[in-house]
DNA sequence: GCCAACGTTGGC
DNA sequence: GCCAACGTTGGC
């Protein structure tokens, strides 16, 4: 089982989003270090950090699983779809998408602030300068941390 | 809105 | 294969 953390703008998509529609399609991710994850290393069942970016403020917001592993982003190979991109085809697809369910939405919202002065999160990808990977694995002690402040108990 | 940091592209 | 130019991300 792995842990994962995922970015999104909660105006264009967040947790309430995801609680509203029970699932989604992560799809549109145009990075190739995200994209070798979403293609390869994430499983079914994995565990997801639900991450608000460019928000005020921005931060943790909730959890959720990982329902269905990479498939081919169906949103690459739609000619009216922002992320449309015409090198990738049916055959050979370039970008992938997973699928993810929700799973709570935290009490207290975690923001980046909170994440950084965290003692036990040092070294956490998202803390650091400069961190952009929208798609970043994290360490289950990491994801257990955010989640126990997530709910308030620490 | 600014801008630092980073990823990607393309000329050579 | 280098690297400058450009585009994007995302905190602030």
């Amino acid at each position: 089982m792995n842990y994962w953390l995922m970015k999104t703008e909660p105006g264009v998509y967040s947790i309430d989003d995801l609680r509203r529609d029970g699932h989604t399609a992560w799809e549109g991710v145009r990075n190739f270090q995200a994209r070798n994850f979403l293609r390869d290393a994430i499983k079914k069942g994995d565990e997801v950090l639900f991450y608000h970016s460019n928000a005020e403020p921005s931060g943790v917001a909730g959890t959720g699983r990982i329902k269905k592993e990479g498939t081919p982003d169906s949103s690459a190979l739609d000619k009216k779809d922002i992320h449309f991109d015409s090198r990738s085809t049916r055959e050979k697809p370039i970008w992938f998408m997973v699928d993810v369910e929700f799973t709570g939405k935290f009490k207290n919202f975690i923001p980046l602030e909170a994440l950084k002065s965290k003692k036990k999160l040092s070294g956490m990808l998202v803390t650091q300068r400069g961190s952009r990977l929208s798609v970043q694995p994290v360490t289950r002690d990491h994801f257990e941390t955010v989640v126990r402040m997530g709910q308030g108990q620490s």
